[in-house]
DNA sequence: AATGAATGAGAATTCATTCAT
DNA sequence: AATGAATGAATTCTCATTCAT
């Protein structure tokens, strides 16, 4: 009874959310987003009880997204290589297509206001991805790295890549070839 | 108003935002930096007439005094992969130590209210460093990609690896090494 | 829409305000007290269209509720001293055992959100008392003062006596004695 | 150097905020209050950091202006009843002069947001007049009650007086006069 | 009638910047 | 030039009330 709450309004706030915050940064006012999101500023408060929480909310939910984006697409069967170039492709389409997104991952990620326990959380969706590169790096100069440093690794030129094709967006697909190139020799060369 | 009388209030007026920015967002009060720096609220705005002032100037001084440490330090008689090898540990120890210097740096580079300008003027401070690597570069993976980019995939893995450092410092020489190691196999290997 | 249909559910809300208020101010939000009371928000609305007439029915409820407590009280064959006296032990007792009535009932009298007509009602509801305090007073300090005033005189020191009932409660039964004293004697005596 | 901040505006505000709490209760707003005391909204919370800052101030402010004028007052050379006489007849007309003070007074008494220090600041000083009190009580019905209730008795009863002379102010020497062999009887007479 | 989401007018602060001293 | 009080626009969040279900 009584209307329920609105998944649909959900997703608006955080799309609006994100679209704002590209264009003027995670200081934009919450009654900018209602009002790009179409609903009353009021209302953004009944979904997101606080600013904050907004912030850490989206961030899980571009992480989860950017996280099942990729999961799926591993071809398990395979060799590492090939589950790698598949994620970095992915990965990698996703981060310059979608400006905005990406934009507002990063600005997130060094946010004060993000929560150690988001961060954590949004770490561990990541995992698998870890596993996969665990292995990839046994024989190289990283062999002797956590894992988490080779996914850092990865994605430190992922970005730089996106940030490439961005900037010329003609050459999308030669530049990601080379970025994921680099990649694979920085982490298995010996 | 003349120009500004003291040049020791201005490096303690940046010396605080630093400070304060680190710890608390580029969006922390001037009055607090003022505090900080042991001025008064209004003196922030006779040596920066505005926030944004402030934040553009403090992004050149940190970019600069990273450059004026990492020219003078080019070994030039040496081969190329010896300069890029100064060059980088010169410029991870800047980093895993100044914290909050990099941070804010970090920060400064995402934020939408550093000017065009600005930036351009930050990337020219390091075209020698350019010039360098677009040498390092020829043969390898990235032959064909523009020296900026070998340049961006320098700085994020020297971000990554201070990242690590920081974590553990006791691995500091370790990673390091490591960490370039990893970046001259990306650039170079064909 | 028709009458509300439980009396049960108004009861509960009152009840619900009376705690609310106690212990959080007349501002306490509409939702808490729907909340405390075990009814929707919307709920609490149809059975008083606005805040403001809750409270002043809460007002004439409290009022009543005393009224009712102390006029069948009277025992009317007995002298005036004894009739006050009883109203005395009954009204004392009632406040300085149900605290949070009190408390609100004393808050929404310095409250404007008050409506006269509530406040005109309220007095009336002890018109009987007042006639009884009319006559001791004859002969007293008091004698050329309008009744009201007595029931006032009276009003205050039992207030006064429950709040130090209140801080003490072991000495109740002495301190409403002394209390009843002193405003018998306050009144009555030339 | 720079401006000094000014005990005139500080006082303003306090006024104002007297006036205004006085028409529209505890939760008037601060603009408002701002607004009648012709400052800015700003300005407002350099003086008072917080609502509740100017609430607790406030309070004192005026339980001070009312101690600073009856403290003068006891002609103490004079017996205990003169004295007690005197401070009734200070009290008496500042309250049914000064209603908006008075009034603010008694909200601030019952609002939760006064704290405890502030409460018990108002209270202390009014240990002379409790002193003397003390002394008159020695004999009468409340000889065994703690001093302070005789001073809450004296208090209730000049509350209940002012608020009849408020009502029919061409009574106000009469009026005065009966409420105060009130009180005496009250708490004199065995 | 009951529910609780939706609304939007405030409310108390904050803060970059100005300006009197 | 230095100081810090003054300013008021902007911000997050609250809450009485309405309304779709």
């Amino acid at each position: 009874m009584a209307r329920p709450r609105s998944e649909d309004k959900r997703q608006a706030i955080l799309a609006a959310a994100t679209q704002v915050f590209a264009e003027a940064g995670l200081n934009a006012p919450t009654a900018r987003i209602a009002r790009a999101a179409g609903v009353a500023e009021g209302t953004l408060f009944t979904y997101f009880p606080t600013k904050d929480d907004l912030l850490n909310q989206l961030y899980l939910e571009l992480k989860g997204e950017l996280r099942a984006l990729m999961i799926p697409a591993y071809p398990t069967q395979a060799g590492v290589r090939e589950q790698a170039h598949h994620a970095w492709r992915v990965y990698v389409r996703w981060g310059s297509t979608q400006l905005d997104k990406r934009r507002v991952l990063a600005q997130l990620g060094l946010s004060e206001r993000l929560s150690e326990a988001t961060r954590a959380a949004g770490m561990q969706a990541f995992c698998d991805l870890n596993a996969l590169l665990a292995e990839s790096v046994q024989h190289g100069v990283l062999g002797d790295q956590p894992p988490a440093f080779v996914a850092a690794v990865m994605g430190a030129l992922a970005e730089t890549t996106m940030d490439f094709i961005v900037r010329d967006p003609t050459q999308a697909e030669r530049t990601s070839e080379a970025g994921f190139e680099a990649f694979w020799n920085a982490i298995s060369k010996p």
